[in-house]
DNA sequence: GGCAGTTATTTCAAGCATAAACCTTTAAGC
DNA sequence: GCTTAAAGGTTTATGCTTGAAATAACTGCC
């Protein structure tokens, strides 16, 4: 009484998966879209730039450019742009690297420390409204499968 | 000997939450990295015109502007611009709508859908392998814990 | 010391994305 | 008919993003 094994199935859970990828792309853009929304109105702002202060609130002593791009997973020359306007704005600055010229090293200035404190601090909240249908021990789940896929990719 | 419940802790999970948000990100940003990297080099193409294709593939009357910047969650006037090289390029075409003259829809040239039928093929093997980690039964209990999440900020 | 190769970063062109302003057409009241 | 409001789209300004090319500085080898 079992349905008969179809001869040719290269990839049985392939369907399952795309539809999980689109899933999770519906997500992850759904409260992007949230969290950009909020840093617009609130805090005047953008998501790349809270990226950005985010990895450098972790790194008092400062990063270097290509740390940087390193850190968030983008291009070089991006990281350019967003630095360049958060310096602008008084939220960062950069050092001279003593014994490379090349290099230069990006950190917040105080008033982006306190800036970013602030806006953390909301973020989080919008954070925890947005994926508050998750039970905790639901979302470590999650996390440890997302693990699993961040690893295989890494092969 | 139960701990004593503390009287202020709005939010319990807040940190977990937040940490499954940050690993989300990075597992979509980076799976999206490879798909694009993909469609790049095989197809010479974008994440955002596939994504646009593939709405217009599962819509062969059509679909207005309108329909399709709703669909894709993107803003009016970003697929104004898409649409526009696509139709440059003799993917998709542009015909009027009879009985209003401000709308127009759009849809897939016979080229533009053979071309994403091919895509779509690669698409889903290279999705496949990407999220391979993980098996048909996981997969699916985290679409349901991802629904769960879309509809909670629909209210 | 010179110079080949590498590393750090910026610049550039093209495309993607948003929000806001705008234009045109349609629909609804009167 | 006329006015007004809404709907469908495009345009504009600004910013994000990439990949490639350019620039500059450093490193090591002879």
């Amino acid at each position: 009484m079992t349905s008969p094994e179809p001869e040719m199935t290269p990839e049985p859970d392939s369907k399952g998966r795309l539809r999980l990828w689109l899933k999770l792309l519906k997500v992850t853009r759904s409260v992007e879209a949230d969290l950009r929304e909020s840093l617009r109105t609130e805090f005047a702002s953008t998501l790349p730039r809270f990226d950005v202060m985010s990895a450098l609130s972790r790194h008092a002593e400062g990063l270097k450019m290509s740390e940087l791009s390193g850190l968030l997973k983008v291009s070089n020359g991006n990281v350019t742009g967003i630095v360049e306007r958060l310096v602008d704005d008084g939220i960062a600055l950069r050092e001279a690297v003593p014994g490379d010229r090349r290099a230069s090293r990006v950190r917040l200035t105080r008033k982006g420390a306190e800036e970013f404190a602030r806006q953390a601090s909301e973020h989080e909240h919008w954070v925890n409204e947005l994926l508050g249908a998750l039970e905790a021990d639901e979302a470590n789940a999650m996390i440890e499968q997302l693990d699993r896929i961040i690893r295989e990719e890494a092969q």
